[in-house]
DNA sequence: ATTCAGCCTTA
DNA sequence: TAAGGC
DNA sequence: GAAT
């Protein structure tokens, strides 16, 4: 059943020929990349934290240099040079690095372990003082500012200047920068929400643990580091974090679309350290293959006029097989981003009421565009394959040439990751919220959503059945509203916001 | 000890 | 089901 | 990592 399934339908799994990195004109796809987006974490909290262009969560970043195996080649270069060096670095300290301390999972909270996994946190068993401020009472106003949602936040100011914490703050996000690389998906929930609060002061400065202790989201670790920054001017941690060889490997692996925390531990502890360790030595998935033959295409940032243009091809595209549907790019390019990490399309048509209506459309635009060889690479696509009604499509294209857009000193095809969701009118306002985000921003919302016993998904805005009682998706609740965005904001007591407010 | 959003696809 | 991703 |  394994790749039986797989394989039949429209687009064979894609035969990205390493070496001929040309999609364009092979008829049928190859389809490739998409993208990884490691994006950030948090539910509530966020004011001006998260970074859209700058950090973007995308696994991309500085520290991504990578290897590639000889073979590959990408855009017709050869590109690591300086990240072989980190790697020849990587292998020969690698002998007497020690057992990579604790885990920094955020796997299951199973096998919780208790001890610190902060070796530098080590402190007394101070006894926990009382922190028990009083939380605000929402209850009247029925406006929570511990939501980010509620907060909202643009890109601009995200770069906060006039804080008097901003060193501080600036310190945290690098933390929560390597956590979010790393994929330690709680602690980036926790530096996210410690980031917000501190952005939130912008009348004093915090500069001893036991005055930090008080502000919300301040357990005894943040705390520490706080003053261990503020009295040092530097952090031990993060100094740790940012030379430890079996971080960068991690970054590596993780780097690589179809790889997570699990998978990049269990090559590392198999001793891995290169990708080209990969390429030899472990069985790779379909996506995992791609992931590192674009791995640079696909780690890299798309600039916003280019979106536009791919927007503009695969709307005309569509438009030729049915002029009624409508394609909106969502994502990051919705909420005005200068530059994107994919390209997100909403497909949905005046009256449909399921996704299969619009499924035939689906199948028809992506074999269309893979013929034309836009579409390069399908790495999820439940339609495709089965005849009910998928939701999704997750690929990889490339951009044509287009005379003095994009050949300036010749073209090179570039591989971008792409997703087009399919909406049905009747979800249209729900689908609208969740594809814009950003991901905080749609997370902050459905803990708000929860916290009055009701469950916003990406369908719509449900009244639960009672908070204790259901849990089990079975119950699914009756819906509220699903077509209306405003409605869905106002339903929730959120102050509207436009999607470039969105940024949390 | 639990929760931190909620859902879809792949292997 | 575990893992990865949106 | 923090709150409950
Ligand atoms: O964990 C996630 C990831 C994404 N989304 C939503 C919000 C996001 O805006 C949208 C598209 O996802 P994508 O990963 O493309 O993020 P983006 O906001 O478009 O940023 P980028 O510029 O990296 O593509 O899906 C979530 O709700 N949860
Ligand atoms: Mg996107």
């Amino acid at each position: 059943m394994r790749k039986s399934s797989r394989s039949r339908a429209y687009a064979p799994r894609s035969t990205p020929s390493p070496s001929t990195a040309s999609p364009l004109t092979t008829l049928d796809l190859d389809i490739a990349g998409r993208n990884s987006s490691i994006v950030a974490e948090s539910a509530n909290v966020c004011s001006n934290s998260t970074i859209p262009q700058a950090i973007s969560g995308q696994k991309s970043r500085d520290a991504m240099k990578m290897k590639v195996a000889d073979d590959i080649v990408e855009n017709g270069r050869n590109f690591g040079d300086d990240l072989s060096q980190i790697i020849g670095e990587v292998r020969q300290r690698f002998q007497d690095v020690p057992p990579l301390e604790e885990d920094e999972a955020d796997l299951k909270p199973s096998k919780a372990k208790n001890y610190d996994s902060d070796a530098e946190t080590q402190q007394e068993p101070k006894q926990k003082k009382q922190k028990k401020r009083a939380r605000k009472d929402t209850s009247k106003t029925g406006f929570d500012e511990r939501f980010a949602c509620n907060r909202g936040g643009t890109k601009e100011q995200i770069e906060d200047k006039s804080n008097p914490n901003a060193f501080i703050i600036s310190v945290f996000r690098k933390m929560l920068d390597y956590y979010t690389q790393i994929n330690d998906h709680w602690r980036r929930l926790a530096y996210t929400r410690a980031i917000t609060t501190l952005a939130s002061i912008t009348d004093r400065r915090i500069s001893s643990a036991h005055e930090a202790r008080e502000l919300p989201n301040f357990g005894e670790s943040l705390s520490t580091k706080l003053e261990e920054i503020v009295s040092t001017h530097n952090l031990k941690r993060l100094q740790y974090a940012m030379t430890d060889p079996i971080s960068q490997v991690k970054m590596l692996f993780l780097g690589i679309y179809g790889v997570g925390p699990s998978t990049a531990e269990r090559w590392i502890a198999q001793g891995h350290r290169t990708l080209d360790d990969l390429l030899q030595g472990v069985t790779l998935t379909f996506s995992q293959k791609i992931g590192i033959e674009h791995y640079g295409d696909l780690n890299s940032r798309i600039p916003r006029d280019e979106v536009t243009k791919m927007a503009d091809y695969v709307k005309a595209e569509a438009a030729k097989i049915d002029s009624k549907v409508e394609l909106i790019v969502g994502g990051s390019y919705r909420r005005g981003a200068t530059t994107s990490g994919d390209i997100d399309f909403i497909i949905t048509k005046e009256g449909t009421t399921s996704n299969q209506q619009l499924s035939t459309f689906l199948i028809t635009l992506v074999r269309n565009l893979g013929k034309q060889g836009f579409l390069t690479a399908e790495l999820a696509a439940h339609s495709s394959s089965k005849d009910h009604d998928g939701s999704k499509w997750h690929g990889c294209c490339v951009l044509p040439r287009i005379p003095g857009f994009n050949d300036n000193g010749g073209y090179k095809p570039v591989w971008r990751r792409i997703d087009l969701l399919l909406v049905p009118e009747t979800e249209y306002g729900a689908a609208l919220i969740y594809f814009t985000g950003n991901d905080i921003f749609n997370r902050s919302l459905r803990l708000l959503a929860s916290k009055q016993h009701m469950r916003l998904n990406q369908r719509g805005l449900y009244k639960d059945t009672t908070p204790s009682n259901d849990r089990l998706k079975g119950a699914e609740g009756e819906l509220i509203e699903g077509r209306d965005e405003r409605k869905i904001f106002k339903t929730l007591g959120v102050v509207w916001r436009e999607p470039h407010e969105r940024w949390c």
